[in-house]
RNA sequence: GCGCCUGUAGCUCAGCUGGAUAGAGCAACGGACUUCUAAUCCGUAGGUCGCAGGUUCGAAUCCUGCCAGGCGUACCA
């Protein structure tokens, strides 16, 4: 990366600076570099650095910027010019063969560029979705399926080793209510007159489910002991959904490594394991018949309960086994990725591994803010508890796979998504997801052409790329070069939506330059170089797309 | 009440570890297909960055207060 080389000329201009300038500077500051906006002007690279060390050196930005400038060495041929400009940034003219050769890197590197080994083979979990299985997966889950996944992609092309993980809340209350709301239905189906408690999941499915069983099993379950026959439906049921969630997660292109289940945790001990752990340490204690936690001597606001006046284990308590049990994994980074609305548990879980004497560098939590979906100007409400939520698969049957995730990585994960499924559906200029992919599938199309016209061979190390040199052309090529940035960008701040805006920017240039020069002509030396970028810009479309996990079609 | 998130163009949103004239898409308006896909392009217009203070050479960005919306504040998951 040409920022890479940049960013060590500058750091070492500092050092002579240092040295001979005998500037008061123990280390260099970080030196960030950016695209300014516009570039015939600011240069293709600028950097503040120089205004962030006036209080250090004690001059003015300008003149530090000055110092930096004529002790920078300029061997490497790369800059073109550098100057120095506003308030004290220092600006970077690249010459145009150093962009040009960045096509070679493209094309070695081919389905590989845009990677890096930044992770250094590191292991790093993302664990998301992790939806109760008490009912389908509705948009919600959908959104932060998404990001998890793009997250995970992301971070495995910068070079770590990555493991998605989905855990199964299989015990609990709400499988108790699961079981017996399906066994209720099915007394219904029977024909007894039972009432159905509003507490109960009030879903369609949990009849269909009901009816299946009843297909399979017929009355034989009613004639059971009622503990023993929501035993049955419980896990039946349970069954059913998760297969169903593991369904709508392929069609999602979303696919897990590992579905860790919460039972196992405590089949096999592991969470009277983690408590006594805890109670050795002595943050344990008793009081009003429960078994808290004192979680506030590490920063949460109150104490917590782990085993309710009941009997029963909370929630919290087998979430302390279970990020016990992925630390007990050898992970260098544990990234759990959660609806906003569970917001409030960030201070108990980091309670709970300051507790358990992890640092906190190792555990991070991402919030999905919630998804609300329009219709136009028409809002749909959702509501889980009333079971009027939008499934994830109707969506995905309604726009589609590649528009879904679009539409759901396209934002901050931060900010409210507004998802709109008559615009996510259209087949028109407005729909973003198009506009990229349409790109694609017209350089394919530009490529066929090529190719039936017999001037499509070309080897690229023989390419005269230097006919390259109309503006657009150099911008097109800058742009392309801009994709490891990105993508090393995204990875670090786990933001997918990063790469929907660079893949909207790319697709601009490519769709204006092709409405205004022919790629193919009579000129074959120039047919060649304009291909060569051409495919440049399909070899990256095409990586991007891969990150978000959508297709990149040859034609449309 | 307390805590977290959000408030930027008509709409949906970038920008938020302070920096160079505040950006994009869509919608609006006006144009471009005898030529590699018009699911495209070209042009025009559009803003007290919620409000008020403060810190600074410099604030959409940091601090304080207020207003508005969302979420959370369980021996629920």
């Amino acid at each position: 990366m040409i920022t890479n080389t940049l960013r060590k000329t500058i750091a070492e201009a500092i050092n002579t600076c240092i040295k001979k300038e005998s500037w008061r500077l123990d280390s260099i500051p970080e030196i960030v570099i950016e695209r300014p906006k516009n570039d015939a002007v600011n240069g293709d690279f600028s950097t503040p650095v120089a205004m962030s060390l006036t209080s250090k050196v004690r001059m003015s930005p300008r003149k530090i910027s000055e110092f930096i400038i004529s002790n920078l060495n300029q061997d490497n041929s790369i800059i073109e010019k550098v100057e120095t400009a506003g308030p004290g940034f220092i600006n970077f003219f690249v010459t145009p063969s150093t962009w040009r050769d960045e096509m070679k890197e493209i094309y070695s590197k081919n389905s590989q560029y845009g990677n890096s080994d930044y992770g250094k083979g590191k292991n790093v979990q993302v664990e998301f979705v992790s939806a109760n299985p008490t009912g389908p997966l509705h948009v919600g889950h959908g959104r932060g399926a998404a990001i998890g996944d793009t997250i995970a992609r992301t971070l495995k092309a910068v070079g770590f080793n990555i493991k998605k993980e989905y855990y199964i809340n299989d015990v609990g209350n709400q499988m108790q209510t699961l079981g017996k709301s399906t066994y209720l239905r099915y007394l219904q189906l029977m024909g007894e007159k039972v009432e159905f408690p509003e507490e109960s999941y009030q879903g369609d499915y949990i009849k269909k489910i009901a009816t299946e069983i009843l297909k399979e099993q017929g009355d034989t379950l009613a004639e059971k002991g009622e503990e023993e026959a929501i035993s049955f439906f419980t896990d039946h049921s349970a069954n059913r959904i998760l297969n169903g969630i593991k369904s709508d997660l392929l069609d999602f292109k979303v696919e897990f490594d590992c579905w860790f289940s919460e039972k196992s945790l405590f089949e096999e001990k592991k969470v009277e394991e983690v408590l006594e752990l805890l109670n050795k340490k002595k943050i344990v204690y008793e009081k009003d018949g429960a078994t808290w936690m004192k979680s506030s001597l590490f920063g949460d606001d109150k104490d917590r309960v782990l085993i309710k006046e009941n009997g029963a284990h909370t929630y919290f308590a087998s979430d302390i086994a279970y990020h016990r049990d992925k630390f007990s994994r050898n992970f260098d980074l544990v990234i759990d990725i959660w609806g906003a609305d569970h917001h409030g548990y960030v201070p108990r879980m980091e309670a709970m591994i300051g507790a358990l004497g992890y640092s906190k560098d190792f555990f991070k939590v991402i919030l999905v803010q919630l998804v609300s979906l329009r219709r136009g100007n028409e809002k749909l409400s959702m509501s889980t508890r009333s079971g009027k939520f939008v499934a994830l698969s109707d969506v995905l049957n309604e726009v589609g796979c590649d528009a879904a995730r679009y539409f759901f990585l396209m934002r901050g994960s931060n900010s409210h998504l507004d998802f709109d499924l008559e615009l996510a559906k259209k087949q028109s200029p407005e729909n973003p997801v198009y506009y990229v992919q349409y790109a694609h599938a017209r350089i394919c199309s530009v490529v066929r052409e090529a190719k039936a016209t017999g001037v499509d061979a070309f080897v690229i190390e023989n390419v005269d790329l230097s006919l390259l040199d109309l503006p657009e052309e150099l911008n097109i090529i800058k742009s392309l070069s801009q994709f490891p940035e990105v993508v090393l960008k995204s990875a670090n701040s786990l933001e997918t939506h990063l790469i929907p805006f660079y893949l909207q920017e790319l697709a601009y240039l490519f769709h204006s330059y092709y409405n205004k020069y022919r790629i193919i002509s009579n000129d074959i030396k120039l047919t060649h170089a304009r291909l060569a970028m051409t495919t440049g810009v399909k070899i990256v479309l095409k990586n991007a797309l891969e990150l978000l996990g959508i297709n990149a079609p040859d034609r449309m």
